[in-house]
DNA sequence: GTCTATACAAGGATAGAC
DNA sequence: GTCTATCCTTGTATAGAC
């Protein structure tokens, strides 16, 4: 697996950028595993290597350090945890905006296990390369969110609970199903979730966590 | 901070025993937090020994091996974990028993948070060590409050939820705090989790899973 | 019983061959 | 542009001095 599948166009100039785009592709894919499974120190290049099917110093050619290589990975999965932020305004209806975030969270962990991983990993260390990002950019979101589901509360479209405590259940519960997989997968005895599994999973937390707050549902799922 | 600090009596028969348990103690405490910041292979033994005020070799004189001494502290972990699982019956009240559990769940978090890290990078990493527990004795513990729970919903004394994901939800949403609590204070830009904060996390925890699940809590708590 | 010195492998990174 | 050979540090573990 590692010669015999490169032949591509060899005279592209300054060198043929259909391999390095592969190449990378497959680099940070590796690394996203080895890095979610060890944590930063843990990972090492050869395991990335071998699991990329390249030789060790290759990532490092493409990737330059490891450090960069752990940032951009960082990097990228903030990038898809923001490209599902969109706005929510204090006219919204609170259920479907709730259910609507309890669905696309677990989503972005169900396509994106590992980099869910990755990125507990990093918090679970004391969150040494997302300081900045959490103190900066994620705190401005969840305060913003806050403060709308507060004037929810206010109008009774829902109980006066503390936005920033559900916040914090929500993607606790949802990212549970990514980060702590092996033990959900051992303790009910399944080799892997099921599409059917995840959506039963994501009916049963709108349903609980909704009601929980006083927040009616726009239909009632049987359950 | 590593001389001078060892007089205890030196005509203890076959050595100082003081000694030894008083090492051992500081390599455990030490030894849980760099495992849970960095995982099993990131954890070097030589941060252990700075962090217990040793020299390097002492780790390994005390404890045998680096995976010996991680396992032993999976072992420690488990067994206050088991120490607060009572046994319930189906005639006990679900509100005080889930309430309980939820609150001694939120404890052992909260006083032994580094082991409680420990245990969620063993499980993000694959839970190589904890295969066994997880596909045994955890399932059992797991299956049996969920045969309860399930009777509970046949009474009529809460809704019929899936009681698996309800345990896991309740897992989840108090080891977040313990597990990213990088993020918790980050985002909430706090130095630490005060008492109160805990209590009211608890009460906010307690509120919405029993009301989520149509529980009723015997005290209504105020908000 | 405790700690220093050391062996030997693995890790990240670089120079230079192809 | 890609990969092999090598450097130096760090890591686990052990032998032997105190």
């Amino acid at each position: 697996m590692s010669q015999g599948d490169v032949p591509a166009n060899p005279r592209v100039e300054g060198g043929n950028g259909a391999t390095r785009e592969r190449n990378e592709r497959e680099i940070l894919a590796a690394a996203e595993r080895v890095f979610a499974a060890h944590g930063y120190r843990g990972a090492s290049l050869a395991d990335i290597a071998e699991q990329a099917g390249l030789p060790k110093s290759n990532v490092l050619y493409y990737m330059g350090s490891k450090r960069g290589l752990y940032v951009r990975l960082l990097e990228r999965m903030m990038a898809r945890w923001n490209a599902l932020l969109d706005d929510i305004s204090v006219d919204d209806d609170p259920a479907e905006v709730l259910e609507a975030f309890i669905r696309s969270k677990m989503q972005l962990s169900r396509r994106h296990p590992e980099g869910s991983r990755l990125f507990a990993a990093e918090i679970l260390g004391g969150a040494p390369f997302l300081q900045e990002y959490l103190r900066g950019d994620l705190r401005d979101w969840v305060q913003a969110r806050a403060a709308i589901f507060r004037q929810w509360a206010e109008r009774g479209l829902m109980d006066p609970v503390d936005p920033v405590w559900l916040i914090f259940l929500i993607w606790s519960a949802t990212q549970h199903y990514a980060d702590f997989e092996a033990q959900v997968l051992g303790i009910t005895d399944r080799e892997s979730l099921s599409d059917a599994d995840v959506e039963a999973i994501t009916a049963f937390l709108t349903r609980v966590i909704l009601k929980g707050c006083g927040v009616r549902p726009r239909t009632e799922p049987a359950v």
